[in-house]
DNA sequence: GTTAGAGAAATTGTCGCCAATATTGGCGAT
DNA sequence: ATCGCCAATATTGGCGACAATTTCTCTAAC
C-alpha cells in the first residue's frame, strides 16, 4: 500500500465500517503505521475525504470523522429520495429480462432474511437491490450522487434498520418497487421508491424524537 | 498565498472563468509559478478538485481539466432539475415578505436586461435568482450539490443562454417560479422550477443536435 | 518513407526535514 | 482551591530533494 488511491480507499473504508469513533481525532502519523505507508499518502487522501463529507478538518487542527446530525441525515435523504425515485424510473425504461428476474431474486432473498429475521443478510440485500436498480439506470451522475450520499449515513441507516417492525414494512415497499420497474411503468416505480424512501425519512424523524426525548430525561 | 485553501479556491476559480482550455494539461510546476506557491499546495488542491468533477487525474499522468460531454452535461441538468425543485417548493415554504421582495427586484432587473438584450446582465441576474432561492430554502444538502453540479457545466450554460430567443423565454419562466414562491404555494413553484429546467435541457438537446450535425458535415 | 527501439527530458510520486500552530501540563498568583 | 499565564509537547503545514514513470526525440533498420 504505497499509492495514494490505495490508501484513499483502505482510510475510507475503515471510516464506513465505522472503526473509528464518531468525531475522533485521525493523527496522520497513527493513520500512517495504520496503514504502513507515510504521511505524504494520508495527507493527500484525507482532502478527498473532506470533500465528499466524511472527514471534517480544520487548519492547524487536523481532521476528525465527521459526525452527521440527524437533522441532516433526514436533508441527505430527502435529496436521495429524488435521485433514487429519478434511478427507479429510468430503470423502468431500460430494464431487460435477464435484470428484471436478478431484481425478483434479490427481492425473493428478502422475503427469506424478513422470514428468519437475518436483520444483517436484508440490509445487504437491500442494499444490493438498490445498487442493481441504479446500475440499470445507467445514470452516472445520479449514481454517483447517491452513493457519495449513501456513505455519509451509513450508521444512521443501520439504526433505521433496528426499529422494530420495520424490516417488514420496508419488504412491502420493495416488492412494490421491483414489481413497477420489471412492469416497464416508469412513473410507478418513482411513485413507489419515492414512499419507500419517504418512510425512510419517517423513521428518521422518530428516531430524531427519541433521541430528544432520551436528552430531556438524561438531564 | 502560501496555504494550500487558497490555492485551490485559486485554481478552482481559473478554471470555472475558462482560463485553461479544454482538456488541457495541469503541469503541477506550472501552477506553482502561476500561484507564486510550491509543488504542496498545488498537489493538495488537484485531488479535490478531481473530487468535485472538474480535473481528471491519472496516475503519473497528471491532471486535465475535465471536458464534459453534452450528454453527461445533460444528465447532471436532469439531476439539477431535482434539486432545484426542491429548492423551490422549500423557499415557497419559508419566503419572508422581504425575501419576496427582493426576488422581485432581480425579476424586475431580468426584465431590463432582456429589454436592452444585455446578455451578459441576464446571465448574472439569472445566476443570482437562483442562488437566492437556494439561500431562501436553507437546504445545505441540495445547496451544495447543485453548486458542484453548476460549477461543472459552466462552458454549456454559456452556450445555452446564447441560443436565439432563449432569454424571452427563460426570463417568462422565472416569473412564474417567482410568483409561486411568493404566493407560499411549493407545489407551484416546483412545478415551475421544473419547467424551467426542463426547457434548458430540451435546449442542450438542441444543441446536441447541432453538434452532431457539425460533426457530419466537417468529416 | 515508415516504424521500432533506445536514450533523454519532463513530469509525477514519495520521503524526510524543519517551521508554524495548537494542545497539554505545570507553575505561580490571588 | 481556582484561575490565568507560560513553557513543553504533539501535530500539522510547507518545502526541497530524490526516485519512479511517462513522454518525447533521435537514430537506425527495414
Amino acid at each position: 500500500m504505497t499509492d495514494e488511491g490505495a490508501v484513499l480507499e483502505a482510510l475510507r473504508d475503515a471510516i464506513l465500517a465505522g472503526e473509528f469513533a464518531a468525531g475522533q481525532r485521525l493523527v496522520e502519523v497513527d493513520l500512517c503505521e495504520r496503514f504502513g505507508c507515510s504521511r505524504s499518502a494520508v495527507r493527500a487522501a484525507i482532502p478527498v475525504l473532506a470533500s465528499e463529507g466524511l472527514v471534517d478538518v480544520q487548519r492547524h487542527r487536523g481532521a476528525r470523522v465527521r459526525v452527521i446530525p440527524l437533522s441532516e441525515a433526514i436533508e441527505i435523504t430527502e435529496v436521495r429520495r429524488l435521485l433514487e425515485g429519478l434511478a427507479a424510473a429510468r430503470a423502468a425504461e431500460r430494464v431487460t429480462p435477464a435484470q428484471a428476474a436478478g431484481l425478483e431474486d434479490i427481492v425473493a432473498e428478502m422475503r427469506v432474511a424478513v422470514g428468519a429475521a437475518e436483520l444483517l443478510r436484508y440490509s445487504d440485500a437491500n442494499a444490493r437491490l438498490h445498487a442493481r436498480i441504479r446500475s440499470i439506470a445507467a445514470h452516472d451522475t445520479a449514481t454517483s450522487m447517491i452513493e457519495r450520499l449513501r456513505a455519509q449515513l451509513v450508521r444512521h441507516q443501520f439504526s433505521v434498520s433496528l426499529i422494530p417492525g420495520r424490516p417488514a414494512v420496508s419488504l412491502a415497499q420493495h416488492e412494490q418497487i421491483v414489481a413497477a420497474v420489471v412492469a416497464h411503468d416508469p412513473v410507478a416505480a418513482e411513485a413507489a421508491m419515492r414512499d419507500h424512501i419517504t418512510s425512510v425519512i419517517e423513521a428518521l424523524g422518530s428516531l430524531a424524537e427519541e433521541q430528544a426525548g432520551a436528552g430531556r430525561s438524561a438531564r
